[in-house]
RNA sequence: GGCUAUGUAGCUCAGGGGUUAGAGCACAGCAUUCAUAAUGCUGGUGUCGGUGGUUCAAUUCCACCCAUAGCCA
């Protein structure tokens, strides 16, 4: 019995290109999916761009554009990313959508009816230049616990803590610097706690992997408070019903966009239904594919919110972790950050795909691409093991019997041996086992080789009156070929494509694993991969950090409110601190100027560098008449500032809000290097 | 800080209270020359993150610690 299944993929924020931390995600959903399909289910894979939210609004504005093209600039780069790398979506919507509205709407107006949502004014920070609130990430501010500066409004970097924004000391509005005033607000609820003993059965149930559920046990025993899911004007997203100036939280339309590009994509498909597969009764397979960091929205609010609304909550949730690049977190800095674009540019997707295929496991955990590995792994796996099956055999049948396969195989209990992993092999994919499922599956690629060596058709080739039995080994390991190729279709679906090609066959699928091809006529081959080699991967490498210095001038942050994926820390390496020149300095004269509250005029000795003449925004701290004769610390090569007093050269380096100069102890030189 | 996960050979990973802890890659030797220098055979490699505890027996279970990652609505 065909089974009915409808898998989903988290929605990328449409602020950001694709890199490769995202493509976790969507080759595994992609990968599950095609096995699926082939395996004899259907299967509907959909996803979409998220679309709302104060990040994309204000990115919008920065640009001087209107959110909605903003987004369909996104939206259109997303798609063709994906497509390339053979994501087979069956449609790609946006969560800015009629039908998204619309089922939004149902469910806030369900959920509201059922006293699900309840009202309370709260006091939030609030931009009075902007004329806006400030989420927690547009407040910066001194850690409360720690003191560490420039910290957001949500947690420290420095020593961890979390708190409310209004308890930052000396806050500031990223986007104005304004100091963010109080101001209170009606919000709107999502009332959780009337669902606790539904969500607790349900996160016990199978649809979690174990650890989500123990890491969820975490947020029963806190106990389950109230979901915001209301945002004052402006705000780009959804109006709420009968109200003015609400919108919806992005968080709460984001789901609800996989409704609206499933309801898009039943109205171009008549073997679609909607509610065959959301009603409370549907019979249908449900499955969101997520990172690990977006649990609690798909695991606690999603089901709840359905359950609340009368439709079906999902059957799985499948989270997955994080990548890392050579065993580190993904860093701009270290051109480890590398977009899907990038990656394209220099190297086949499908390698991609077969790498992160072969490292996943169905478990919670991140992996790594690790670049050494990566280049060994597909030429040892795909081209050494199993494209040389083909390579190695198919011309004798093409030059020997004219391209025609044999009548019967040499070693029928080798095909049938391949043929009978394909139930470990599908269980395996079923899980997500990926990694296992290719092991099994290059297992079997290793004594085919063996096979090939033990029978060793090229001196067979030599001898007279053997022809039946070399076409025979030649047309049994090309049948193994053929179920290899079977196997790794949903992983390599162009290398697949290509293989059908040179074998003369359908589209390959589960169900003929078990049937030989024989007296079959093939076509030549021709290599299906290229090898790949060290420099290719450096190439890419660099052009990352390339395309990292070319784009750094703009805000890169496109770690949204519901990014699935984690990127970008601030370490920086040596070359980077090298950049700067950094000198002693002395002043030879520092006065006020005039119409300036702040600034001193500095004349710098800079010994070989010659005078600088620099202004520096200590006159709170400084009386210039103290200065004269001190060392300094001098960033000599910062980019001239025409100022209106003047241009200023450079500038000297001071710690803290006081502030205090950096002083070298007595002995350096004006014009000594820092280092 | 709390919680959840991860830590096994040079690399990437599997395994799991009980013979001598495994695979692929890398490395070495031999064989082979059909194949994209691909393939086959043979071989060495490990304080199973650390410290304690339970046990006849711990890499596996427990506690604590360290490192890394995520989450804290």
């Amino acid at each position: 019995m065909a089974r009915d299944i409808l898998v989903t993929s988290a929605l990328p924020y449409a602020n950001g290109s694709i890199h490769l931390g995202h493509l976790v995600e969507y080759i595994q959903t992609d990968v599950w999916a095609r096995f699926q399909n082939l395996f004899g289910n259907r299967c509907v894979y959909v996803c979409a761009d998220d679309a709302h939210g104060t990040p994309i609004m204000l990115k919008a504005r920065a640009a001087g554009i209107d959110a909605e093209d903003l987004i369909a600039d996104y939206g259109a780069e997303h798609q063709k990313d994906f497509s390339d790398f053979l994501i087979g979506f069956d449609n790609y919507y946006t969560t800015h959508s009629k039908e998204n509205r619309e089922l939004s709407e149902t469910i806030f107006n369900r959920l509201s009816n059922a006293g699900h949502i309840t009202r309370r004014t709260i006091s939030q920070a609030f931009d009075e230049k902007y004329g806006m609130f400030l989420p927690d990430r547009f407040i910066q501010g001194e850690c409360p616990k720690c003191g560490a500066a420039e910290q957001y409004g949500d947690a420290c970097e420095v020593c961890g803590a979390t708190y409310q924004p209004t308890e930052l000391t000396n806050p500031v509005s990223v986007l104005s610097g304004a100091t963010p005033v109080e101001r209170d607000s009606e919000h709107y609820f999502f009332q959780l706690g009337q669902f606790e003993d539904f969500l607790h059965e349900w996160t016990h149930g199978e649809q979690l992997q174990e650890a989500i559920t123990r890491k969820l046990d975490e947020w029963f025993k806190a106990g389950l408070k109230d979901w915001d899911i209301s945002r004052d004007a402006p705000y780009f997203g959804f109006k709420i019903p009968g109200t003015l100036d609400k919108y919806f939280y992005v968080w709460l339309d984001a789901p609800i966009g996989y409704m609206a590009a499933f309801a898009n994509l039943c109205t171009r498909r008549d073997d679609l239904n909607f509610d065959d597969f959301w009603s409370r009764n549907s019979e249908a397979e449900l499955y969101h594919f997520i990172g690990k960091d977006i649990v609690y929205f798909h695991a606690l609010f999603w089901p709840a919110m359905l359950e609340g609304a009368g439709y079906r909550t999902p059957t799985g949730i499948h989270a997955h972790g994080f990548l890392t690049v050579n065993g580190e977190k993904m860093s701009k800095s270290r051109g480890t950050f590398i977009r899907a674009r990038t990656w394209l540019d220099h190297l086949p997707a499908e390698y991609l795909r077969y790498y992160f295929a072969a490292k996943l496991s169905g478990r919670v955990e991140d992996i790594d691409l690790n670049l050494d590995d990566f280049v060994a792994r597909i030429n040892a796996d795909l081209i050494g093991k199993y494209i040389n099956i083909a390579s190695r055999t198919a011309n004798f049948i093409s030059k020997r019997f004219n391209g025609r396969l044999s009548s019967e195989l040499d070693r029928p209990e080798l095909f049938q041996e391949v043929a009978a992993a394909r139930e470990e092999i599908a269980g395996r994919f079923e899980q997500r086992r990926f990694a296992q499922g290719i092991r099994t599956i290059m297992a079997l690629a290793d004594k085919t080789n063996a096979y090939v060596a033990e029978r060793a058709p090229w001196q067979i080739a030599r001898e007279e009156g053997r022809e039946t039995e070399l076409q025979q080994i030649c047309t049994t390991a090309l049948n193994v070929f053929a179920q290899l190729t079977t196997y790794l279709k949903p992983i390599l679906p162009d290398t697949a494509a290509r293989a059908e090609a040179f074998l003369n066959v359908n589209p390959l699928d589960w169900s003929q694993l078990d049937r030989p091809l024989l007296d079959h006529d093939i076509n030549q081959f021709k290599p299906l991969l290229k090898r790949v080699d060290d420099k290719t991967v450096e190439r890419m490498m660099a052009a990352s950090s390339e395309d990292l210095a070319t784009k750094s001038s703009e805000p890169a942050d496109n770690t949204s409110e519901s990014d699935g994926t984690s990127a970008e820390d601030n370490t920086i390496e040596i070359d980077d601190f090298t950049k700067i020149d950094l000198r002693v300095a002395r002043v030879i004269s520092a006065e006020p100027v005039e119409g300036a509250d702040r600034l001193l005029k500095l004349i710098l000795d800079v010994g070989p560098l010659g005078q600088r003449q620099v202004f520096a925004g200590i006159k709170s701290a400084y009386d210039p008449t103290e200065l004269q004769d001190r060392l300094v610390s001098l960033v000599a090569n910062l980019a001239p500032r025409k100022m209106r007093f003047g241009v200023s050269q450079g500038m000297v380096l001071a710690a803290g809000n006081r502030p205090y100069l950096l002083a070298p102890d007595d002995g350096a030189q004006p014009g000594d290097p820092i280092k």
